[in-house]
DNA sequence: GGCTTGAATGAAAGCGCTTGCAAGAAATTC
DNA sequence: GAATTTCTTGCAAGCGCTTTCATTCAAGCC
């Protein structure tokens, strides 16, 4: 591994030192199969001796393909898509493509330059977590001929693909979950964000079709923290009738109602029980353990990459909207 | 906006529409200042109306400059690096730059692909969590002119630039704690990885110079899940004498700790105190909350990404190790 | 008024790689 | 053994932008 530091390895320095030329070099690198034995050996060894390292900005320039695959999420901390962006970044780490993660927020104004980011660097697919309104954007991507993946949720109407479940339907399996273990009167914690929202709109209808009482509800602000469950808990302490089931818009939120009811000496199911959203581990840890909504993140990002593949391969794809499901999970907590 | 699917705008259109040259249209997306404001008013209509976006893969070969950084962390999900991954991407947003998500697992064969990865890319900096043995890839790094960043610790032979902060030092200020406290029996629960080694060694010389008694001890794999925890547990209980202090390598650790000690009837932390590391949101909101160390991870970021640009700006780099320190929080649960 | 200075712009040569096309070599077929 | 077919390889024309150097033009100076 001979080389003057500042300047890197051209490919044509690696073809004349192996005797043959550049354009046989690159078949090397991204079509191994077509060169002979012999030569790929001679190849690697020129490579070896001074340690090429391809320059992928050209390389991706020629070929307009640039390895890189954009992930737009809202957050990452606490968040219920780090399974997902993890499981992602793991499965295109082995075919030496690349993440680049954008953090949104909540709101359109940095998805915008984000999506321009990630075209910008002409990635090859696009992730997006939030539900994309502006038809500005949604008509940049469309023209933009990029693969685009909507996650985590199922829009009636996508952009190009989209791999989640329905939110709306967790709604309802919540509803029903809670009256048949004969709870009375709900209370629901739901942050502001779309998905939430669809959530509780399913749970209400079920619950009104279930012939249940009055719901009550409050909002709590996104990203979600430990505060918002402490201040959301001193409202819910007051209610009349005081309700009987929390149902909350993530593992998180409910473990903060929990550890505030706890600590204010009710007892968890029994005085109050709680319900979350995520399946995010510490639902398995706290004690009691929370029941809870369990979506495979990890398969989301499988179908994701599949598509993708699909994509690449010039492949009709068949299934625009994959619908992964999820589970409900009765633990402890209610 | 109108612009055929397929192929997108480039930059000689937009040239052409504002009745200027290529590198003028250039000149008014890189450096603003030069272009005159007619002419600027001209460009930007001609990029509103063909919708262009350029292209960064082009920009980035004739200018050496991919406006990308990789960040290779270990783990994401329950990691303390998640927070410094948070807050880098965000301030680097604002320059238009964009992280490129690596993560390396334990151990050194994806860390060697993945750096390759980042220079293939011609990332503008690599940002490293964890330490990096291998010469070869310390090299290949050198030689690169690639900034180098190793954060979350301050090895004493950084490739190019640290920003961390000792974690020997908090071992040895985990023991004056516990000593003065007047624990008798410390036990220590170290992730299997070389930063908590650090601190588990600066523990164990405090204590001993402290006149302390005998402190046991026990691995865990990394990465550390809640099975880790109650394992770990399990062995404490069968200790003699029974220690009475449990300093744990992470708040999770701590945190199924507790919960396991809890729920077999022991008081924290009467009959057992814990310690965490890392001041995790949870510490806080456990129920006792959880005694740990802060670091500030936003201000890690910061500092690198302070580093990268001065470097950006061919400024000389005088401290190429900076230490942002540490704290203990005492809270309830030591 | 001629000269200097500075601001704004253009022409064109790359940046390092990929890939369609064509051709020579080797293997296969009849 | 000639005609195909299949493998390997090389040539060279880009991919879409940046940037050096030169040029133009208007303003400032004595």
């Amino acid at each position: 591994m001979t080389n003057s530091p500042g300047r890197s390895a051209r490919l044509d320095e690696v073809a004349a030192r192996a005797g043959v030329s550049t354009a046989t070099v690159s078949r090397f690198f991204n079509n191994p199969d077509v060169v002979a034995k012999a030569t790929a050996e001679k190849i690697r060894a020129a490579v070896a001796e001074i340690g090429y390292v391809p320059n992928l900005l050209a390389g991706g320039l020629a070929s307009s393909r640039s390895r890189l695959v954009a992930a737009l999420v809202p957050h990452l901390s606490n968040s219920i898509f780090g399974q997902t962006i993890e499981a992602m970044v793991e499965q295109l780490y082995t075919e030496g493509i690349v993440v680049m993660l954008g953090l949104t927020g909540t709101g359109d104004t940095r998805l915008e330059s984000l999506i321009k980011a990630a075209l910008a660097r002409r990635a090859d697919a696009i992730i997006l977590t939030g539900i994309l309104e502006d038809e500005g954007l949604r008509a940049l991507l469309q023209r933009s001929s990029t693969t685009v993946i909507e996650i985590w949720g199922l829009p009636e109407n996508p952009i190009d693909i989209a791999v989640g479940f329905s939110h709306y339907a967790v709604g309802v399996d919540i509803a029903r979950f809670i009256h048949s273990r004969g709870y009375l009167h709900p209370h629901l914690l739901t942050p502001s964000t779309a998905r939430a929202r669809e959530r509780r709109d399913g749970l209400i209808a079920e619950w009104a079709a279930a012939g249940g009482a009055q719901i009550t509800e409050d909002d709590v602000e996104a990203p979600v923290h430990f505060g918002s469950a402490r201040a959301a808990f001193a409202k819910i302490r007051r209610l009349d009738p005081r309700p009987d089931v929390v149902v909350c818009g993530s593992d998180s939120l409910a473990q903060g109602v929990m550890v505030e009811a706890m600590s204010c000496g009710l007892k968890v199911p029994d005085d109050i029980a709680v319900v979350g959203f995520g399946n995010s581990s510490l639902a398995g840890e706290m004690r009691p353990t929370i029941t809870t909504i369990d979506v495979d993140g990890a398969r989301i990002a499988r179908e994701a990459i599949a598509a993708m593949r699909q994509r690449a391969l010039g492949e009709e794809i068949r299934n625009r909207t994959i619908d992964v499901g999820f589970r409900l999970i009765a633990r402890d907590s209610a």
